[in-house]
DNA sequence: GGATTCACG
DNA sequence: ACGTACGTGAATCCA
């Protein structure tokens, strides 16, 4: 030891790493490990660290065996629960984890962390040394002194308390040794020390401060009356053990040296690949570690990520002519943009890495002469070009009239296959994921919402490039990722040819005639004001009925309605409950009615006008491929996919929607029951497969088995009843859940469930093989070997648990009809190009597909679509789909 | 920006 | 005992 001032700071890992687990919501990484107390740890660290400052630096864990403890007294620590396996799996990602921190971690057989903490801060002590102890554990309130401070975690594990030895006297009455009689005479149910029975701190504490330490409480027992007395007197012995488990041992042998702990920071490259590792960004970003690479250290400019690369910003002759020289030997391209909707962001500029040089040419410039070589690479179909979310890119592009056509391979996409449900599909967070050294994040950039601002050239041709780069550094893993996983064939043969695809629907569009918009939405609106002044008149004050607080206030303050379901913030006024009110105020079903007026209006009406491009009549949705957990589409800007159908005044909205040119027609194609074949199929299942071989009505057939009866007598509500059970199994079957889709009781509907397994074995037996598949692997896989990682199914928390087992159960069904419809679209396109029809695509609605059809081609295109629909891909039992048609959607049912 | 509600399959 | 049906997007209110 020096004589410079020094400060060991001693973290009993075991006692944090438990409390982070328990404070911290659950996480995982993408492969399924959970993180969350290694999480929670590192967080609890970094505050220490920065608020302690220390020079030295230890972090110690009990040993696996035996203590010495248990030597005396085999029920210690016995009443413990067993440590769950997502905490246990989590102690060699911490043990990695400090080590990339440059942090010593001790364990010593035989020992617990406090016994070794206990030893330090004795040296310290000795020595003369500054000691801080960080724990969850009260116990360790007994090393303080003054030279040592104890700081116990509070609830969570950020925040954290200090103790001195005053802190202890002012809060206890107690000195630090006392700590230990104090445990001594309550004990301590976590660690199984018994104490003395009926002894709890309150009563410990009056006993201390007359007697001062056990023994002497012990030498008094006979003149302390009562039951306290009796129960003292019967159980010294206890209370002498009870003090002496509670004893921390501070003479561990330990072959360590004071020097061994001196810590001097961390590498800043290598914490962060550990960070990349466990998927910390946000830790990465805290530390501003993501300029920091294994190769180069944290340093700005080039050496940042090492790049391999010259940035060449596309300004003048000389570069146009080398990056035209460049683009037959192009690796990857980024067409970056403003906003999310592609249909009306304006580009920012293009960036190519080809060999050693990334090309950043600025959006404005791709219009002029020198461009012409490169406008002529993009709408090459042989191009072969590699890129990030190409799909968006063509549409950008599409608006400056140039067109994207030789795409190969998309990056955005492979990620997407590979896990659907990763929330952050951003470049940075997926050479993060990766492994790969990272790039800044686009929100560090160009800054986000209303703050979005393209920065000065230099910067944006720098991280133009980065991102480019970025690119062809990931073509190769991800592509050999997909390789493994069995997904080659989804990738070239499905999604990457359907993302064209859908790039060419998007650039159609669908023509919605306004003035029938406007039309229906002065229909609404005279609704919405008579229903408005008649809420008034039976509430008897005007208040805005849209806000869901001042309704509740209406419904259940002012008329005293039964308050069926509470929300977070308040009452529930959601339909569900307004429609159980139904019957006490008449108050209730207009509000029902002005809830469905005012969402047709806002959201249809006015929301679908906005989006109708005065330059062709049309709307032009967003179709995302990279967004559903289960592999459908998405639609945005607008949804095109929740226009209203189930009720007659909604359905009307359909009506706008029409052929774009005269005579056409609307032809729209819809799978039957498609979720329920699919489940014949995996399942196997002989009674449903052979309900589909004979096209008998599902739901008919499910009630006739359920209620067994036979067809004549399945009325309305059986085959009502029956339908719910079927959508029940589809979405992963709770008896709960049932039970509140028919508002009947949970054993009734398990009832209905039992009877269901029993008449259709197959699909009982499909439901528990799932399951138990999703346990063993992780995930679960589509017929089209589409997987869905589902980190919660081994989770020990119920509901996390049944959530992901339901998922297991859904996901391969609702997949699988994503595929096949989606695998319906490749071939419907090469059917109508083939065919050289003129027929259109316009819309997918996840079992829908929707045409415009010349009149010349309406009967082939009634055939070809259901028949192409049909054969997309067969199954034990025949898929079957529906077409109509009409002068519009309305009409095509 | 989160919570609530509701449109679709 | 636990307490939710599966998957989305958009509008509105309100802190």
């Amino acid at each position: 030891m020096g004589d410079d001032k020094q400060k060991v700071l001693l973290i009993d890992g075991n006692s944090i790493v438990y409390r982070a687990f328990y404070a911290m919501p659950p996480l995982t990484n993408s492969s399924g490990l959970h993180t969350n107390a290694v999480f929670g740890f590192t967080t609890m660290l970094l505050k220490v660290l920065e608020e302690e400052k220390p020079t030295h630096l230890l972090v110690a864990f009990d040993a696996g065996k035996a203590t010495f403890r248990h030597e005396g007294y085999e029920d210690y620590k016995g009443g413990r629960e067993k440590t769950p396996p997502e905490l246990s799996e989590q102690f060699p990602l911490l043990k990695e984890l400090l080590a990339s921190f440059s942090i010593q971690q001790f364990e010593l057989g035989g020992y617990e962390a406090d016994d070794i903490i206990g030893t330090l801060t004795r040296l310290a002590d000795e020595q003369g040394q500054t000691a801080v102890v960080v724990s969850g554990d009260k116990d360790m309130l007994q090393l303080a002194s003054d030279r040592v401070t104890v700081l116990l975690t509070r609830k969570g594990v950020s925040e954290v308390e200090r103790y001195t030895p005053e802190e202890i006297a002012s809060r206890y009455g107690l000195t630090p040794q006392q700590i230990i009689d104090l445990k001594g005479l309550m004990g301590d149910s976590s660690d199984n020390i018994p104490g003395v029975p009926g002894v709890g701190e309150k009563t410990a504490l009056k006993l201390l401060a007359e007697y001062g330490t056990v023994e002497n409480v012990l030498e008094h027992m006979g003149e302390i009356k009562g039951k306290l007395g009796e129960n003292i007197r019967s159980h010294h012995e206890d209370a002498r053990m009870s003090k002496r488990l509670a004893t921390i041992f501070r003479e561990v042998p330990l072959q360590q040296t004071w020097d061994e702990l001196r810590w001097t920071g961390y590498d800043p490259a290598e914490l962060a690949a550990a960070f990349r590792k466990l998927e910390f960004k946000s830790l990465i970003e805290r530390l501003d570690l993501s300029g920091a690479t294994q190769a180069g250290g944290g340093a700005e400019g080039e050496a940042a990520h090492q790049a391999s690369y010259e940035t060449v910003w596309v300004a003048g002759p000389a570069e146009w002519e080398a990056l035209n020289g460049a683009l037959k030997r192009a690796e990857a391209l980024v067409v970056e943009s403003h906003g999310e909707n592609p249909h009306q962001s304006e580009g920012i500029g293009l960036a190519i890495a080809a060999g050693e040089r990334v090309y950043v040419v600025p959006y404005a410039s791709l219009f002029s002469n020198e461009a012409a070589a490169l406008r002529d690479w993009l709408a090459d179909a042989d191009a072969a070009i590699t890129g990030y979310d190409l799909h968006k890119a063509e549409l950008v592009l599409a608006r400056s009239g140039i067109e994207l056509r030789g795409q190969s391979f998309d990056v955005q996409l492979a990620a997407y296959l590979l896990d659907p449900t990763e929330a952050d599909p951003s470049l940075a967070g997926l050479l993060q994921r990766m492994g790969l050294p990272s790039i800044p994040f686009d929100e560090a950039v160009f800054g986000k919402g209303a703050k979005f601002r393209v920065p000065d050239d230099e910067a944006l041709a720098a991280h133009l490039a980065a991102k480019a780069d970025a690119v062809r550094r990931l073509a190769r893993p991800l592509a050999e990722e997909l390789d493994k996983a069995g997904m080659r064939t989804l990738y070239y043969e499905l999604e990457q040819p359907l993302a064209v695809i859908l790039a060419g629907m998007e650039k159609q569009g669908i023509s919605v005639r306004a003035e029938a918009l406007e039309e229906l939405g002065k229909e609404f609106q005279s609704g919405i004001e008579r229903i408005m002044s008649e809420i008034y008149r039976l509430a008897g004050f005007e208040f805005n009925i849209g806000s869901p607080k001042q309704l509740g206030e209406v419904l259940f303050d002012k008329l005293g309605l039964p308050v069926i379901k509470k929300t977070k913030t308040g009452y529930s006024t959601d339909a569900e409950v307004l429609e159980k009110l139904e019957p006490y105020h008449e108050i209730v079903r207009l509000i029902l009615h002005y809830r469905t007026l005012t969402k047709l209006q806002s959201t249809y009406i006015e929301g679908l006008l906005k989006e109708i491009r005065p330059e062709d009549g049309k709307i032009h949705t967003y179709y995302r491929q990279t967004i559903a957990a289960t592999g459908r589409l998405s639609s945005q800007f607008p949804n095109l996919q929740n226009i209203p159908i189930r009720l007659e005044e909604g359905r009307q909205i359909r009506k706008a929607f029409v052929p774009s040119e005269p005579g056409w027609h609307i032809v729209a194609a819809d799978y039957s029951q498609i979720e329920l074949r699919v489940l014949a199929h995996i399942s196997g299942d002989e009674g449903l497969k052979e309900a589909f071989r004979n096209e008998m009505d599902v739901h008919t057939k499910t009630a006739m088995d359920v209620f067994g009866v036979p067809a004549d007598q399945v009325d309305s509500n059986m085959r009502r009843q029956a339908k719910a059970v079927n959508f029940g199994i589809v979405y992963g079957i709770s008896d709960y859940g049932l039970s509140q889709n028919l508002n009947i009781t949970r054993k009734e509907a398990a009832a209905f469930i039992e009877q269901y397994f029993n008449a259709f074995p197959g699909v009982r037996k499909y439901m528990d093989d799932i399951v138990a598949q999703a346990k063993q692997d992780g995930y679960v896989k589509t017929l089209l070997e589409r997987r869905r990682y589902l980190p919660d199914i081994r989770a020990s928390n119920f509901n996390l648990r049944s959530f992901a087992e339901r998922t297991a159960m859904n996901t391969p069904i609702q997949g699988t009809a994503a595929d096949i419809i989606k695998l319906a679209m490749v071939r419907m396109d090469e059917e109508l190009r083939e065919r050289g029809l003129k027929s259109r695509m316009l819309l997918q609605v996840h079992d829908e597909l929707v045409f415009e059809v010349p009149p010349e081609e309406l009967e082939t295109m009634k055939k070809l679509v259901p028949e192409t629909m049909a054969r997309a891909f067969p199954l034990d039992v025949p898929l079957k789909a529906d077409v109509n048609f009409g002068v519009n959607w309305y009409e095509a049912k």
